[in-house]
DNA sequence: CTTAAATATGTTATATTATTACACAGCGTT
DNA sequence: AACGCTGTGTAATAATATAACATATTTAAG
């Protein structure tokens, strides 16, 4: 709850926005939507979604160009995410698994690069549309 | 080899241009250089793009919107792909790590999902770049 | 061999996603 | 006051991707 005081005026219109979307939000519906709160073009979305995205308030679906809320309170892992998304109804859910995280933070190629960050998508199908 | 013989026309030459270049190339500069080859329009591009994504000849790269040739013979893992990729110079690599796809393979979410696909790209710095 | 289904092609137009460029405002530091 | 930094507003445009339609080619079945 720190950061979120001194985000601008944009931004918090437009993570309220999100946050109570439980699904990603593409960033033109989001641009649609603020429009009755004086944010007019596309730049102005974008510009926001950036920030949010690098302070972790969001992160951005890689496969679908859209925009999801982190739900989690400690989230410094805007630098580890990992998303389930059903490709039937395109139900995306943030996954944290503890087990999952350890072995994605350990892993090591044999390159010798320096990862700081990584996104990784599971595709299949939700409970419901098995 | 057994399914190259069965690409068309467009899709060879589209394969060809990919295979030929070691790093991910975006769907506009491929369709620059196969216009000398007849392949006038985006929509020529994109079909024989998800052609070959769809055989695991090429992957695309989510977070750059590029595709790159999948250099293993045995790529049934089209649907399990791996990469690394250079935040400072770009370079893509495709990682085969046995022990981290059988922890990605095995991953069971808390939800019921059935899961036939994962993503993962990892993003940092590579030796040159450090 | 004929027919039908499936796959691929060619072309035009359009939709969707994202950035460049420019002008300026507010704020804290020096 | 001058500067750096972050944010805003606006217009224009770039980059990525698909829809719709007409036609051709290959494949598989009858
Ligand atoms: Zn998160
Ligand atoms: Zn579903
Ligand atoms: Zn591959
Ligand atoms: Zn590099």
């Amino acid at each position: 709850m720190q950061k979120q005081e001194t985000l601008s005026k944009n931004q918090k219109i437009i993570l309220d926005l999100i946050e109570k979307s439980d699904q990603p939000l593409k960033a033109y519906s989001i641009l649609f939507d603020v429009k009755k709160k004086g944010i007019n073009a596309p730049l102005q979305v974008y510009r926001a979604l950036n920030k949010l995205v690098k302070i972790g308030k969001i992160h951005k679906i890689e496969s679908r160009n859209a925009f999801i809320a982190c739900k989690n309170s400690k989230c410094q892992i805007a630098k580890a995410t990992v998303f389930s998304i059903c490709e039937s109804c395109e139900d995306v859910t943030e996954i944290h698994d503890h087990k999952l995280s350890e072995h994605l933070r350990d892993f090591k190629d044999n390159k010798g690069m320096k990862y700081n960050k990584y996104n990784l998508e599971f595709f299949g199908l939700c409970k419901k549309c098995i």
